[in-house]
DNA sequence: CGCGCGCTTGACTAACTTCAAAGATGGTGG
DNA sequence: CCACCATCTTTGAAGTTAGTCAAGCGCGCG
């Protein structure tokens, strides 16, 4: 059932699985309240209009967040890899939707027991605003990403982000799929395939595979994103 | 020196003052700190890489956050009005910047203030992740407008959050630009100036004046948002 | 081995931007 | 109080970027 949702989807398991260790602090406070949960590639984590009772937190895989408009337009709002937080919203409700990109698997941290527990523990009140609060600056950047930029400069950024966050492990992963990409960077698949393959002419990046890849020229990416 | 400066940038005082009172809880645990400065229409409040050393919450007038890329393509991420907070951030330093759009009274609440007096009060630790929070999903609103919709979904939807900000000032007071407004959206002055003519021939909205604006039929608007 | 799906590539189209100029609007100074 | 000037807004015409439509390739799964 899973595995046939996953190929409806057009997910497959990449073994995404990098260490979270860097991503995190060494103790967290949420993780006094955690269950480890497991989702199979293309697995819904939760949906639009759900009650919004649980953060989680990514251990191995890839997660993305999505919004889907009336005529199936979809946007990635965003992508969450190993040792990140999603989840949060103020809302009661999810005004977007959690998949599995490839099988995952997450800590699930009930939001009624943090809630609960934050008056009394000010180290995880803390914690809970230092992620909200990354994840509102990273949400403003992508407002000014795909506000700003054309389609070159927003490869590039999202090249550099992936590479940055995998920094250790040469070649990049890259779990998502080229539309998973393009829904993310606001633009389409062809547009996507067609830069990458521009700058593997340029020699900026070298793709071992279509899920991989490695930078040959950071300088002349980094230039490319228009800052 | 304050007036020159409006002059340069083209922003003038609109008399833009809604009472904050149905934008804000009726005893805000953040007013205990709160110290009242104010700005003329066009001044910087806070810019990029300074110190991020306050939260602000606006009384009367409109303030516009924005970044700007290398080549001076700038994005607005925000637009605040009155009773709204802006100057949060996880980093300790800005990475926009504030500007008063018209002349602008706002209260500043020191960071620092705050962060000392949260662990011991938890009321005041629930609001600043209240105002964070919000701020997020807000912001995540943004990525999937300006990720997915067309131009003409764009304006229809500035155009209702600001009635709806305004719902009981009929017509609606528009404090910003057109090129404000298009820095906004991701859009050029020329197509949001088109737009609005666009939405005038159709009788969508009326128009008093270039900055007030009244909704002739809400449901077609709706409609045109894409969702 | 064969099928399906994801990826790539090409040709054409559409939406929005750019460039240009004229019409409003408000603030300033005489 | 009026006239002038700057700039904001609107409108038109041409140009560009990315999207759409269409088809072939290749990897991975069954």
């Amino acid at each position: 059932m899973q595995i046939a949702n996953a190929s409806q989807t057009g997910d497959r398991n990449t073994g995404f699985n990098y260490s979270p260790i860097t991503a995190a602090p060494a103790r967290d406070p949420l993780d006094r309240f955690g269950a480890i949960k497991a989702y199979a590639a293309g697995q819904e984590i939760f949906g639009e209009m759900e009650p919004a009772d649980a953060y989680f937190k990514v251990l191995s895989g890839a997660v993305r967040i999505y919004s889907i408009l009336d005529d199936g337009r979809r946007q990635i709002v965003d992508f969450i890899l190993p040792g990140q937080i999603f989840g949060y919203t103020f809302a009661d409700e999810h005004s977007n939707s959690a998949e599995a990109i490839c099988d995952v698997s997450v800590v699930r941290y009930e939001r009624h027991e943090i809630d609960r527990n934050m008056d009394g523990h000010p180290e995880l009140s803390r914690r809970i605003l230092a992620i909200t609060s990354m994840g509102f600056d990273l949400a403003q950047k992508r407002v000014v990403t795909l506000g700003c930029k054309n389609a070159v400069e927003r490869l590039a950024s999202f090249l550099l982000m992936m590479a940055e966050y995998s920094a250790e492990d040469v070649p990049h992963a890259l779990p998502m799929s080229r539309h998973d990409i393009a829904d993310y960077l606001g633009l389409t698949t062809e547009t996507v395939s067609r830069l990458f393959t521009k700058f593997r002419r340029d020699e900026l990046i070298r793709l071992t595979d279509t899920r991989s890849f490695e930078i040959i020229d950071h300088n002349a990416l980094e230039y490319l994103t228009g800052r």
